[in-house]
DNA sequence: CCTACCGATCGGTAGG
DNA sequence: CCTACCGATCGGTAGG
């Protein structure tokens, strides 16, 4: 019987493993030699593989990125959508992604201030980017009245918080699976405004 | 004319100056020479007024959790308030203590984490301790049909998510005061439901 | 509060 | 992938 787990390049196994320690421990608090006590080989060995620590940091941050932005364009790709229904796609697929690239997501939020220039520049105009296309999309769904909420901009920050809170509690097997953790923040974030 | 700005002891100017840092650059990233630097002294001169650097992240997260804590006490010392008005009060006092002293806030939310135990220990228990207030708050609002919400426990968790994401948007001096977002919060949050 | 320093650890490299 | 090591920097201390 052969095994079924596909094996893991050398890289993509120090990227794993690297990506749990810096959400347990923090980037800069995650030293080089641990990363390569728990993949079992010497610190110096880690160097055939990658350049630099920075490196790491920088692959999970933009390939997290890439596929936010990769949901947010599949969930608004279907022009003929409301724009309510877009912001729920737009959710669904937000929650996807936190949910099954946990760890990794935890590095892109809350690492990505250890990047140096220029990425971080990048990073940070990508993350405007996607934030300014769900306040679009919530303005939208306002002005044609499929939304309704007092304060737009608010709506969108609370939105934001709970995302970003939500790898805080979840576990998975809880009793909500993503798609009824995105309905309820569309719902109760929204003010219940899918009408 | 005298001046009216106190004068913080030198303890006291090195907490401050260090909160800004952590908050900044993170615990783990700001150095006790980059400490002294921001204070005009030298790295070895700092430890004639603390024992450790952790010892200021220690002082700062408990001093926070103390504030958090005195403020919810107070918002539900009056016991013939409802259990709606109780919680407005309760997300009040939070709102001012994280506007009030911003960046000790921010360390208080994120960089807790490096305190090693048992102070670790004692300020998870703090905060779960806190968190289960609100919870019981939301859950007596409900059963006295004062607050509705599908979902009490998912209405906590977006509680907590927009508390902790505020200090990321708020700017002094914006459209929106401690009072209008406490009352936005307590609205919206809970789905508009202070009947 | 400074000077001078400690041992430990950091990210990273050379050579095999 | 390891051994052996680099210079830099870390938190912290002794002595004045």
């Amino acid at each position: 019987m052969e095994t079924t787990a596909p094996t893991l390049s050398r890289k993509a196994q120090i990227d794993q493993t690297a990506t749990a320690l810096f959400r347990r421990r923090g980037y800069a608090a995650t030293s080089m030699r641990e990363l390569a006590a728990a993949l079992g080989i010497e610190a110096g060995s880690i160097y055939s593989h990658i350049r630099s620590k920075e490196e790491i940091l920088h692959r999970i941050c933009f390939r997290l990125a890439d596929e936010f932005m990769a949901g947010l364009r599949h969930a608004t790709a279907d022009a003929s959508a409301s724009a309510a229904t877009q912001l729920r796609r737009a959710i669904e697929s937000h929650v996807r992604v936190l949910i099954h690239d946990a760890d990794a997501s935890v590095v892109f939020l809350h690492e990505w201030r250890h990047l140096s220039e220029p990425a971080l520049s990048e990073f940070l105009k990508l993350r405007h980017d996607y934030e300014a296309a769900y306040r679009e999309l919530i303005a939208r769904g306002v002005e044609a009245d499929e939304l309704q909420t007092p304060d737009p901009a608010f709506a969108a920050l609370t939105l934001f918080a709970s995302l970003t809170w939500l790898p805080n509690w979840y576990r998975p097997g809880g009793k909500l699976g993503p798609d009824q953790i995105a309905e309820r923040l569309t719902d109760q974030l929204l003010g219940g405004l899918a009408k």
